[in-house]
DNA sequence: CGTGACATTGACTAGTATCAACCAAAGTGG
DNA sequence: CCACTTTGGTTGATACTAGTCAATGTCACG
């Protein structure tokens, strides 16, 4: 085979597609709906998404627009929200590593999502994730389970913005957060000292519990005047007495 | 073949089991997940289904207990709702024919249940629920659009709930159940003088939206006053100017 | 060191909750 | 049959939580 001839064969057939995710070293890997398949048949799948950057700050998903893409998050954090036409904001959620985003069963998006800091994205047109769909049953499985599990997390949240004040709120977020970051013992409770980091500025906080910064500031200062947690930083907080904090956001 | 044998055989094979459900006449035939289903099917998977009756302001669903039933709505209203220990109530939907109920990834169901009027259910065990999914994938498939379908409509509530006045919600919670009572035309509005039967108290009201129902009362007299609906009796309410509502409910 | 972004704290306000009175309709029982 | 009670809803007076507006603080960055 002459030179050119096999570099381009090279080329079509066995050369990487630079944009195509790189999923063994994926921290979404061995989460979320990626989780749900052997390395073989992610590989099919991988070859029918792009890797995307998206910069701190930028908006990649509208609420209305058409939904031409579902997206799989990697790195970094996505904030979710919809708003009101005189600007009123709602974060409808925080999206981490193997969170799937564009979930729905209308022609375009309900939410719009924001990349917090950096993030890394995959990205699948809805027609390749149809057929992937229909080539891997447990595929479509798994997001049923997922669908599932944000439903159930959504009634939870609607006791939150519904019934609880301010400060169960502030008390049943940080808890939430320490569940989604994996630090909660088999009881649901983290142990006391745990640090959590938390990506999201207080006016993310606010509009995610219904709530104003000033209102979430205060309610972090109470929090911290009673010995519940410290701050170290803005976005570090040390939960001192975890079960204290159950018993404030269960209204114990 | 004598006579009692005869009778012992079309007992054990073709007589109907009393209490499995007649899906030929069922108000959810067509709804829900059994419209995923042919007639042949759906008669099939009644065998595993039996029908059972729920008095008015009855349990048949706890908030923690172990989930061992899925239901499906024949007949009547059911409130879906969580409550706080000191009694704080928010309810999480209200379900009518063809809603499906239980649905969670844990062991134990996330939300209780109570029959609002008189209802009828068709109740599944999970076990049988499994083996249904596996026989018939239209099933499942039918059950993630609702699950992707209820997802969409969650995230809608969380403005609601977190970011919206009272006169706001009471505003969207009527187009919504116009939505869900399907009086609306393409345009998702209904039409004007469209009469709607609210089947709930306004204490039900109040805890769905998060408010009292001196809230409640005053919000709807502050609609009536305005001009933007008729209060003929307690349950009904006609929609005289559905499109300023509309306005309103989305803050333009 | 000045600037800007974000957070905290304080003073005041507003919207909704709470408490209470009143009303209407639907039982209930002598 | 009619007074009495009960239940659910409305309306008014007042209280309180969280929102608004404003001043101050803190930290990162040029």
């Amino acid at each position: 085979m002459p030179d050119t001839l096999l570099r381009r064969f090279i080329q079509i057939n066995l050369a990487k597609r630079v944009d195509a995710p790189h999923c063994e070293d994926c921290n979404a890997r061995h989460a979320g709906l990626c989780d749900a398949l052997s390395d073989d048949d992610l590989s099919l799948l991988a070859n029918a998404a792009h890797s995307v950057s998206v910069a701190a700050e930028t908006g990649f998903m509208e609420e209305g627009a058409p939904a031409t893409y579902f997206y799989n998050v990697n790195e970094g954090f996505v904030r979710l929200f919809k708003s009101l036409a005189d600007g009123r904001r709602q974060i409808i959620g925080f999206a981490g590593a193997g969170a799937f985003l564009g979930l729905a069963d209308t022609k375009t998006y309900v939410v719009s999502a924001e990349a917090m800091q950096g993030a890394k994205l995959c990205r699948f047109d809805r027609k390749s994730m149809r057929q992937a769909f229909i080539t891997f049953p447990a595929l479509e499985r798994r997001l049923l389970e997922i669908a599932m599990h944000e439903l159930a997390l959504s009634s939870e949240r609607f006791l939150l913005l519904g019934r609880k004040t301010a400060r169960e709120r502030l008390a049943s977020f940080l808890l939430s957060w320490a569940v989604q970051m994996e630090f909660c013992t088999e009881d649901g409770v983290p142990p006391a000292g745990t640090m959590l980091h938390l990506p999201m500025s207080r006016t993310d906080i606010a509009d995610y519990l219904g709530l104003t910064i000033e209102t979430v500031s205060r309610s972090f200062s109470q929090l911290r005047k009673d010995g519940l947690v410290l701050l170290p930083e803005i976005h570090n907080v040390v939960l001192l007495k975890p079960h204290l904090l159950t018993r404030i956001a269960e209204a114990v």
